[in-house]
DNA sequence: ATATATATTTTAATAATTAAAACATATATT
DNA sequence: AATATATGTTTTAATTATTAAAATATATAT
């Protein structure tokens, strides 16, 4: 009987989590829409605008992939013109990605198919939706 | 003014986006922790589940990729004994992938790392972020 | 100075993906 | 029935992406 009511638990989460991911994989297939760019590409843009930058490693760090496709990675979206690199004067080893006036944008410009209020209707539920997830991850 | 609000409404998507896609990623990772499944061969197996087996165009669909990567996705976890190929009577063109038995003991094993409230907690919050990312996708 | 550690890039090899052709089966047309 | 056309999967050869390891550059500690 309780085996059958974790089964049936398990079967929920696969499904839901599964949708999810789905829901959220097709929102940025719409964002990019006419764009050729990737998902990973666009999703390291947005990143990149969110975090102002983002250093190699992180960047690494972020996709789980190693330094060298990080170095790939970014080649293309430079020669695209949408990123470019900086070398930190700090800590001059490290190299700071950053976007281009281009790069910003071509980002801004993705939500432009978006009513105002689409915007502040999504803003504010996915708001609530990670709020929401927090509370078990 | 209207334009600050438009700013500040895409920079909450792009955040809160990507913080559920990475969240919904961990879980994934914790979930394929110390098994040797990728990302997307662990998706697969969840999908199989779910699904009660996919045509090999399912797939393709699903991941947005070619028919000839699906091929070779499942010939893998067919080496591995995860899934098999089973040619439907009702049109012999079609291939159904499904779990093998281990496959279904695989699946079903990810999720005993977790407690039996755990999964029903994560369960109910699952169906309940799905309902709320429904209404504006 | 020298050694050791860290950050990125380069290189060569491997793995994954694609586009197109091949193969197998189904459906429609004559 | 024979032929043509369409659909579903696999194979093939070429391209693209990723890796592990070496190379390069800079930083920090002894």
């Amino acid at each position: 009987m309780s085996e059958n009511v974790q089964t049936h638990n398990i079967e929920i989460i696969m499904k839901e989590m599964l949708e999810i991911q789905h829901k959220s994989k097709m929102f940025v297939n719409l964002l990019s829409e006419g764009e050729s760019l990737s998902q990973n590409q666009l999703i390291l843009l947005l990143q990149l605008r969110i975090n102002g930058g983002m250093k190699a490693t992180e960047i690494a760090d972020f996709f789980n992939v190693t330094p060298g496709a990080v170095t790939s990675m970014c080649d293309k979206l430079e020669a695209l013109n949408l990123i470019h690199r900086i070398r930190e004067n700090e800590d001059r080893r490290v190299v700071k990605l950053m976007l281009t006036s281009v790069g910003e944008g071509k980002v801004q410009d993705l939500f432009m198919k978006f009513s105002h209020e689409k915007l502040t209707d999504i803003a504010e539920v996915l708001q609530n939706v990670n709020k929401l997830m927090g509370t078990i991850f």
